[in-house]
DNA sequence: CTGAAAGCGCTTACAG
DNA sequence: CTGAAAGCGCTTACAG
């Protein structure tokens, strides 16, 4: 007899058919005494015994897709990534991710984890098959997800997604976090100051907001930016130590990065805050503890996760509700890694 | 008009009916042209083009609530995770995640990622309600978890879980790792070899073996092994430095002990690898781009999600299969983290 | 080649 | 206080 055979059912375990034949009740009974708080339950406290004494002796579980379905909710959420490096090099994701786990499970919600980059055609499928109940976006969205996500009403929230304010979104106020860095290195009196944007170019407004405000606050503080930099980290070191800009401290866009700027500094010979301050965006694992602690500006985490919940279960409860934009501020973090320059001419030395 | 009237569907979204409704055709000659590949499709070609043109009107997309409960099947799959500091501290668990996604949705599964520690029930209650096709858990299970898996049929694979082989099991050979290790470091000289294992007492086999082979290679060797300790890594450090014992060498349980682990020896003054060598478990981030970057006893991920996912949906396919345990052998990468041990007395210098 | 009907496992007005 | 019936959105023998 084949596996999927009708009337068999799933995986062999009792359904609320079964129960209510148990206990000589009906389904519509079971289905009360099962889901309404017993002081709202119209039913008799021995028929609600009943009930209960047929559940345990069968072991009977509800079905979650009998219930998905007359309920029209699952309880699922879709965590929506699109970085194509995976979640790991990402800013605070991780942490984001772990709250956000905690958060809607208190809520009762559940959080399924999707990665929309291109070459996964599935994510666009789930996004569109009713699964979730709502949605929230750790990132910038291709179009096609965004116009997936609105033809289908998904309640949704963006996350530093750089969006349009037609969606509810929380952003991060990346001008005055690079400001508080900014600021922090040139008090240090430090007057060469090199951007590592990364290993590739960046479009997202975050990339370009702190590339723009580190210009800016060189200039505003009368000092010259270094050219812009975009690569592999180690041939942002070698220029830095060879190259005519000669900075006395570094400004990273991604932990990620700063953690190889920190070895390839070491492999260079130099010493970190001694010849070099190093800074950057996140404090994330393990950004508190390399060789040394890197001073950064560092992302509310807990704030950014519990008003995004907030405002998601807000808007399944009300899907009509007024889209809003949120702005998050980013704080700076002191640690080791940032010092004076070197009395002495403060360049990195050469080969 | 409340939101949830019965005759509302969901979030205004068309349905099977109304795509047949508005081609003229039926329900069942919808889903075959939506569901059956061309070729085994008995319907003649216009009427499917109908279908498609309707479907394409409508904007309609197949929910997999309707879907799910009339396959029995939702292509879901827990990843189940017990460890109670959250998914970021442990072993290559990043990798194995990051991986697990990706082969998974090849063959067309969706993870969601549960944790299953105490404080969860709703870890508990999602398991055991047919929500998933089967389940891959990262480590070792409650008892109660164990059960509701196996009350409920679940195919399951349990990823080195600690388990009796009543389960599809892949292990670590945590001995031949520990023993790479080990050979490594007394291959280089060292005589006083020290342990971490860690923040607290750890009783899965991975924690017992680790400690046990380190311990048995070094009497083995003709070696004095040092007390066991459990703790803070600062504590271990000073009582590596200040302690009678004076190893010259360090074995850490997990990735994160040994980062901090060179965090506490710069701030003690020592260098890594001259003063100390040190090594550790599992190669994930940032364990290649610490300074120095670590030795360490590496897992295959790759291989252990290939088998992991070909297990599961064998298991999927076949409920009744003979469950087996296979095991996964470890590789050791040396890296700059290790060299032989000062010629001088080599141990730590006081305070 | 197409469709009517029953079924998946649940919930919810509604009637009694 | 309890239950019969219809419904959620789909699929699948089966009949024609």
């Amino acid at each position: 007899m084949a596996e999927l055979d009708v009337n068999i059912p799933l995986r062999g375990r009792p359904t609320i058919s079964d129960v209510a034949r148990h206990c000589g009740l009906s389904k519509a009974t079971v289905s009360k005494v099962l889901n309404l708080p017993p002081d709202q339950c119209p039913i008799a406290e021995p028929t609600r015994a009943k009930v209960l004494v047929s559940v345990e002796a069968l072991g009977y579980r509800p079905s979650w897709q009998g219930r998905a379905l007359a309920n029209r909710r699952t309880h699922m959420i879709a965590v929506v990534n699109a970085d194509p490096y995976g979640a790991l090099p990402r800013g605070q994701y991780w942490e984001i991710v772990d709250q956000l786990d905690d958060l809607l499970s208190q809520v009762g919600l559940v959080p399924t984890f999707i990665h929309t980059y291109a070459g996964n055609p599935r994510a666009i499928e789930m996004l569109g098959d009713q699964r979730f109940d709502g949605c929230l976006s750790l990132d910038a969205q291709p179009k096609d997800v965004q116009d997936l996500l609105r033809s289908n009403n998904t309640p949704t929230v963006m996350i530093n997604a750089d969006v349009d304010n037609s969606w509810t979104n929380l952003t991060f106020d990346d001008k005055a976090g690079t400001t508080l860095l900014m600021q922090h290195l040139i008090g240090l009196g430090h007057k060469r100051i090199a951007y590592n944007a990364g290993r590739r170019v960046n479009l997202h407004s975050s990339a370009i907001v702190r590339a723009s405000t580190y210009a800016q606050c060189m200039r505003d503080a009368g000092l010259e930016p270094d050219r812009p930099f975009v690569g592999p980290v180690s041939e942002f070191i070698d220029r830095a130590i060879d190259g005519p800009y000669k900075p006395t401290a570094i400004v990273d866009f991604e932990h990620w990065t700063a953690v190889h700027t920190l070895q390839h500094l070491w492999r260079r010979g130099l010493r970190v805050p001694e010849d070099m301050s190093v800074t950057t965006f996140n404090d994330t694992y393990p950004v508190a503890l390399t060789v040394p602690p890197l001073t950064v500006a560092a992302l509310p985490v807990k704030l950014i996760t519990e008003r995004a919940v907030q405002l998601l279960t807000e808007l399944i409860e009300n899907p009509t509700r007024e889209p809003r934009t949120e702005m998050m501020s980013e704080t700076l973090i002191v640690r080791e890694s940032t010092a004076p320059p070197k009395v002495s001419n403060g360049a990195g030395r050469p080969g």
